[in-house]
DNA sequence: TTTAAAAAAGTGTTCGAGCACGCAATGTAA
DNA sequence: TTACATTGCGTGCTCGAACACTTTTTTAAA
């Protein structure tokens, strides 16, 4: 009834031959005679022999050293998330050997990129993690790491044909249907709703245009066109001024405005601006759980938050290298993480995931 | 700047003593002098001793046989994937030696599950996962179990003061506050809203009416008692008949139903209702990703199921269990998994979670 | 002071895989 | 025939923790 584990010696006894040839056979090293080997094949296929991993890692204490390429969070909270994943792994892998060294860029200065994605070229680590902000700058460096034999696995940000290891993140377009499939449940009557692109390069950020086109798809796609206008509108300012003009401007414009999708981060900030006027019958869903957005959350005032799961982005872009290295596992080519609805009730278990 | 592995040879070298004195010391085993243990102590503590997993299990071999009593996945489908959860857990913990056997009861027959109950007892397990679905039946033999050392972990029905391991499941009231939430959002007009009990014996399981009173005292803490009715109904029927005469009665009653809440994984019944009689203004949100409430969700019937994430209950169940006995970590007496919400849109990804 | 018992501390083997080392058998050239 | 390279394969140490076993030291009794 119970499994008997296999051992590189039980296989060597049974092939009358000594555990040093059939370590050779299995990792193809040294010369074996062709009779023992395919003696040795055999049985272990017939033994169906799965090497003890807990033992190979022990043995081989091998260091691994990752390097992750990701933005610096004291100047973008979004980013604790992530380092905080990152660490999480480090700390469950280190037993492997897993070390990572952190390449921390600003996420407002391409240069800066630019300037860390050299120094991982010289580091040359074992894996890398990279959250591919600056789209055209990470380009060249995609051929650079694969010609070095870098493995690299991409987050947060969805590049296509730059042959990653793997992409972990969320199907944007599906993110934008989800959002305008929350909005549309709580809108009460007919009326504009808008997608606001808040503070950010739209052209440099193609997965925001995926978002808007997988939210105005929804509304095509239910037939709702006549009864709700969909527009979008980038929303850019600087710290010291605010987004209350632009705002007020828009409301003129459209008196019914029912709703609102903020694509990013952001949304705390049209939050603020609802607060402020008062205005408690216009929906609004955003993305991600930072502490402002917390806060209008569970004042009611932004309606639901959908989770990117930046913890999650940082701590399976680790596991996924440890994955591939380490545990030789095949890798999916993409990692779609839940696209989780949070709301003032269930914002709790998001928060800090054990 | 690396982080160099502490062993027990290290400490015992510091401590100018060998690693025998230091094991003992680790496992208040044998007899340690106090100044030496004292100084073994502090350098564990200095040097942030963690021992190595890896060696640890490769040495102890042994086996670890845990029992899981659970009702039969083919009576009722929402316990399959308790049971993959189960076997997925049973994968990654095979390599510590960890064997699962599995008591399985009729979910409709209180002495089936007595039955197993007692063979558990016989089989003497390292460690018990179990659905206490029968509170009364129950009670008994977490006594019995207490007595014979074995522990045991609870999930997806939370019985107070029988001082398990660990609970892991949801938190039934703010389950029914999100459901309303939920339902609050979406209703357009003021009406009745209806919490349903389709189907369950509410005097055996408590968790219902917890529950429903987070469902009512959302309504009531959002001061919205005089816009929305909530009734409350046990809807019980025999599979032949359905539940079109109970629900045509109370539609009768309460003319301006507006939203039913499923209290457990029957929405598809009240779903099948709806989709019968084209009442498509009627809100509807239940529990559990099984096929019928997938299903109506995707025809857009059932608006949102919240997630018991029943996978996640049996495979947290284990890994709880092998945390406690394997690796001995301390266990939160609570492990709430999160309250997902999940709508057409982000179905799949809570469907098999890699 | 001797001696036995109890207490404290040290030694060495084991788990399974990895890998360096080296031995033996055969082949090849001077 | 000697010298030495090549091929094929076996041996034995290592990783870190567990634990059985042995040795040394301390304490108490004779």
């Amino acid at each position: 009834m119970k499994k008997k584990i296999v051992r590189i010696k039980d296989i060597a006894e049974r092939a009358q031959t000594s555990k040093g040839t059939v370590d050779r056979v299995l990792h193809n090293r040294g010369r074996v005679a062709d009779d023992v080997r395919e003696r040795i094949l055999a049985i272990i296929k017939e033994l169906n022999y799965e090497p003890n991993l807990i033992a190979q890692s022990l043995k081989s204490q091998r260091a691994f050293n990752l390097a992750a390429l990701i933005p610096d969070p004291n100047l973008d909270s979004y980013w604790e998330a992530p380092h905080n994943g990152l660490e999480k792994a480090e700390k469950e892998l280190r037993q492997y050997g897993v070390h990572i060294t952190k390449f921390i860029f600003n996420s407002h200065s391409e240069t800066s990129f630019i300037a860390k994605a050299k120094e991982v070229g010289r580091e040359h680590p074992d894996g890398l993690l990279i959250a591919p902000i600056f789209y055209k700058e990470a380009l060249p460096f995609f051929k650079e790491w694969a010609d070095m034999g870098i493995p690299y696995v991409l987050f947060n940000t969805q590049i296509e044909h730059v042959n990653p290891l793997c992409y972990i993140g969320q199907d944007s377009y599906r993110s934008g249907s989800l959002a305008a499939k929350i909005l549309r449940f709580g809108l009460h009557s007919p009326g504009t709703v808008l997608v606001a692109h808040v503070n950010e390069d739209i052209s440099n950020s193609a997965h925001l245009i995926t978002k808007e086109e997988g939210f105005r798809n929804y509304f095509k796609g239910e037939q709702l066109d006549d009864t709700f206008k969909v527009i979008s509108k980038e929303i850019n300012f600087p710290e010291e001024e605010g987004l209350d003009k632009q705002l007020d401007e828009l409301r003129k414009q459209y008196p019914d405005l029912g709703a609102v999708y903020v694509t990013n981060s952001k949304a705390f900030e049209v939050a603020a601006y609802l607060e402020k006027n008062a205005l408690k019958d216009i929906k609004l869903v955003g993305y991600d759980l930072i502490g402002p957005n917390q806060q209008y959350l569970n004042k009611g005032i932004i309606d639901f938050l959908i989770n990117q799961n930046p913890l999650g982005q940082g701590y399976w872009g680790i596991h996924q290298l440890a994955n591939h290295l380490i545990f030789k596992k095949e890798i999916p080519a993409i990692k779609f993480l839940p696209l989780d609805i949070i709301t003032k009730e269930n914002l709790d278990y998001y928060l800090d995931p054990q």
